[in-house]
RNA sequence: CGGGGUGUAGCGCAGCCUGGUAGCGCAUCUGGUUUGGGACUAGAGGGUCGGAGGUUCGAAUCCUCUCACCCCGACCA
C-alpha cells in the first residue's frame, strides 16, 4: 500500500474524551472514530489489525474442529421468550419492533438462535459432538460504555456453541477450546492468564476466563504461582486468617462510643486494630426465608464479596442492602452500631470473623459497642461461609500442609478477552433441543459456549504494547509488517527507483508493506510509522544509497543499522516469515 | 438509572462572570524557501457558538427547557 493512496488519519493531539492509553492511541493512529457512545467506525488501519486477529482466531477454531457459520444479528423475540431470557436479560438487550409491530432484539449473544437451529438439524447422537462458531457483530446496551473499543456497546465477537450427547463429550470439547484459546492468545503475542471464573446464575458447571494482564483492566485476578492457582477475585476462595479461634480471656462489657460509627473510628477510639473488630452488614433475606434480613459478619479489616454472599441460600439475589430505616426496624439502631449480640435474624459469618475471640462489635444501640465478645458464649455460633474478597498476601486456597510463606495470593488486573463455559442443558432443555441416543430415546444435549472479544483484543494488545511514540504491535497483529520511508522521494530519482523496486519485490513476496510516498518531511513520516507501530522500517535516502546501503530499524529496538541495498528484501522477507512461523 | 462535568472550525482550546456583530494553536488549500525525527514564510478557505424557547434595541455570553457526550458508581467479550 502506498500512503498517497491510503487514509492514515493520524492525529498529533490526543482527543480530550479518551482516557486509557489504548483508546488514545487508537484515535491518534487513525484506527477508529466514535459515531455515538460505545459505537465506532473502524478505519482502514484499525480494520487491518482486527482482520489479523480474526484470522488467527479462525485458524485456531478450524484447527480445533469447530465449524464456521453466520447467524443474524437481529433476532426474533419468540426465541428469547422460549428460553426465558426476554424477561431476564434486562436493559442490556436492545429491543425493537418491525413494521408489523413484531418484536426483535439485536443479538448480544446467540444461544437461542444456535439452539433453535441445531434442534432441527441434528437427529442422532452419531452426529455429535458438533461445535459451531461465528465472528460477528454483537450489541449490548451497556449501562456505561467506556475506554473506547474496550467496552463498547457494538463490538465484534467470536462466539462458539458446542452440542453433545453427554457430559464427558462436553468436557472433552471444553478442554479442546481451552487449548485453542491458549494458542490464539499465544500466537497474538499477548501476556495472558486463564483464570477460574464465576459461573453466575447458571451455576454448577465449569468456567474459565482468559485475561490479558494490564493495570487498566477492569477485573481483579487472584494468582498463586506456587500452586498454579488463578481465579477471578469475584470467586477466588478466601481462607480463614489468624488460625484457630483462641479461648476467650475477656469478659463481655458494653462501652460508650459516642459518635463512633465506622470501623476506622472505633479502632482508633478504643486503640485496637481493625482486625479485632467485627462489622455487621444487613442485607435482604431471600424470599423463601422466614426473616426479612440477614446479618453478614466480617472482620473489620475485610471486604464483603457480594458475588459470594449472593450464593448463600438465605441471601436475596441480587444482593440488596437494607436502608437506614429498615436497619432501625430490624435491630433498633443505625448502620454504624450493629453487632452480633442478641440479633433476631440469621447470622452468616465469614471464616475469618468466625475465628475471632474477644472481638469488638456494635451493641445494637446508638453510641454503644461491646468489647470482649465471643461466639458461643455471648451469642450463638454463627453459620460460617466464605463471604469476603481475597486480598494480597492471603494464603492460597490450594496450599498443602504447613506452607505459609511461598503460597501467598497476589492480585493483578486483567482485561477479559475470552470466556469458556460448560453450559449444561440450560438452553437445550428450555428449548427442547434433543437427539436420539443409542437406545433410540430423546436425550437433551448438553452444551458449551466459548467467546472471544475480537475487537477488545485490539485494544488490550495496545494496553500491553506501547511506548511514548505509539503502538508497538505484536508481530501477528501489526497492520503492516514493513514500512519503507524514503528521504526526498519526490526529488531524487535514485531514491524513488530504489523504493519502488523494494516495494514491488516485497509485494510479490507477500509481505504487508507500506510505502510512504507522501510529500512530507521525514520527521512526519517517522512519527506516523512509529505511531501506527509498523514492526520493520527501512529508510532509503541519497546519502546511504551512494554506498549501496539502506537503514533498517526494528520498531521495538533502540537503534537502527545500515544494511546492503541488494539484500534488504531478502532480509525483510526472512524476518517476516520467521515471526509468522514463530507464531503459528 | 443515580451523582459530577463538558458542548465554540477536523483536533486541542480561549471568549461567557461584566451582553455590542467570534478568536488562538494544530490540521487543510495556494505560492516560495526547506527536506534524516511532527519546518519557515506569504496568503486563503472553513463556525446553525449542541438544539428549542425566552429576556433585551442587541445573546456564544443572562433565564427556562431539551439533546448529546465524558467522568465516578457491584452481574460483561
Amino acid at each position: 500500500m502506498r500512503t498517497s493512496k491510503y487514509l492514515l488519519a493520524t492525529l498529533k493531539e490526543t482527543p480530550a474524551d479518551a482516557e486509557v492509553i489504548s483508546h488514545q492511541l487508537m484515535l491518534r493512529a487513525g484506527m477508529v472514530r466514535k459515531v455515538a457512545a460505545g459505537i465506532y467506525n473502524w478505519l482502514p488501519v484499525g480494520l487491518r489489525v482486527m482482520r489479523k486477529v480474526e484470522n488467527v482466531v479462525r485458524e485456531e477454531m478450524n484447527r480445533a474442529g469447530a465449524l464456521e457459520v453466520l447467524m443474524p444479528s437481529i433476532q426474533p423475540a419468540e426465541l428469547w421468550q422460549e428460553s426465558g431470557r426476554w424477561e431476564m436479560y434486562g436493559g442490556e438487550l436492545l429491543r425493537m419492533r418491525d413494521r408489523h409491530d413484531r418484536e426483535f432484539c439485536f443479538g448480544p449473544t446467540h444461544e437461542e438462535v444456535i439452539t433453535s437451529l441445531i434442534r432441527n438439524e441434528v437427529r442422532s447422537y452419531k452426529q455429535l459432538p458438533l461445535n459451531f462458531y461465528q465472528i460477528q457483530t454483537k450489541f449490548r446496551d451497556e449501562r456505561r460504555p467506556r475506554f473506547g473499543v474496550m467496552r463498547a456497546r457494538e463490538f465484534v465477537m467470536k462466539d462458539a456453541y458446542s452440542f453433545h450427547l453427554d457430559q464427558a463429550s462436553l468436557e472433552e470439547t471444553y478442554q479442546a477450546m481451552f487449548e485453542a484459546y491458549t494458542r490464539v492468545f499465544s500466537r497474538l503475542g499477548l501476556g495472558f492468564r486463564a483464570v477460574e471464573a464465576d459461573t453466575g446464575t447458571i451455576g454448577g458447571s465449569t468456567s474459565h476466563e482468559f485475561h490479558v494482564l494490564a493495570d487498566s483492566g477492569e477485573d481483579a485476578i487472584a494468582v498463586c504461582d506456587k500452586y498454579d492457582y488463578a481465579a477471578n477475585v469475584e470467586l477466588a476462595e478466601a481462607l480463614a486468617v489468624g488460625g484457630d479461634r483462641p479461648e476467650p480471656v475477656q469478659t463481655l462489657s458494653k462501652v460508650d462510643t459516642p459518635g463512633q460509627h465506622t470501623i476506622a473510628a472505633i479502632s482508633e477510639f478504643l486503640n485496637i486494630g481493625a482486625e479485632s473488630t467485627v462489622k455487621t452488614l444487613l442485607v435482604k433475606a431471600s424470599e423463601d426465608s422466614e426473616h426479612k434480613a440477614v446479618a453478614l459478619v466480617l472482620r473489620g479489616d475485610h471486604q464483603l464479596n457480594e458475588f459470594k454472599a449472593e450464593k448463600h441460600p438465605l441471601v436475596a439475589s441480587p444482593i440488596t442492602w437494607l436502608s437506614d430505616e429498615e436497619i432501625n426496624e430490624a435491630v433498633g439502631c443505625g448502620p454504624g452500631s450493629i453487632g452480633t449480640i442478641d440479633l433476631s435474624i440469621p447470622v452468616i459469618a465469614d471464616r475469618s470473623a468466625a475465628n475471632l475471640s474477644d472481638f469488638v462489635c456494635g451493641a445494637n444501640e446508638e453510641d454503644m459497642h461491646f468489647t470482649g465478645a465471643n461466639w458461643g458464649r455471648d451469642c450463638p455460633e454463627p453459620e460460617v461461609f466464605d463471604i469476603r474478597s481475597v486480598v494480597e498476601g492471603d494464603l492460597c486456597a490450594r496450599t498443602e500442609g504447613d506452607d505459609s510463606t511461598a503460597s501467598q495470593i497476589s492480585i493483578s488486573r486483567g482485561i477479559e478477552v475470552g470466556h469458556i463455559f460448560q453450559l449444561g442443558t440450560k438452553y437445550s432443555e428450555a428449548m427442547n433441543a434433543t437427539c436420539l441416543d443409542a437406545n433410540g430415546r430423546a436425550a437433551v444435549m448438553p452444551m458449551g459456549c466459548y467467546g472471544i472479544g475480537v475487537s477488545r483484543i485490539v485494544a488490550a494488545a495496545i494496553e500491553q504494547n506501547h511506548d511514548e511514540r505509539g503502538i508497538v504491535w505484536p508481530a501477528n497483529m501489526a497492520p503492516f509488517e514493513v514500512v519503507i520511508t524514503p528521504i526526498a522521494y519526490q526529488k531524487s530519482e535514485q531514491v524513488k527507483q530504489a523504493c519502488d523496486s523494494l516495494y514491488q519485490t516485497l509485494l510479490e513476496l507477500g509481505v504487508d508493506v507500506l510505502l510512504d510516498d507522501r510529500k512530507e518531511r521525514p520527521g512526519i513520516m517517522f512519527a506516523d510509522a512509529d505511531l501506527i507501530g509498523v514492526p520493520h522500517r527501512v529508510v532509503i535516502g541519497d546519502k546511504s544509497l551512494a554506498n549501496d546501503l539502506v537503514e533498517y530499524k526494528y520498531r521495538a529496538a533502540e537503534t537502527a543499522q545500515d544494511m546492503p541495498l541488494d539484500s534488504i528484501a531478502k532480509f525483510l522477507n526472512e524476518q517476516v516469515l520467521e515471526t509468522r512461523q514463530a507464531h503459528q
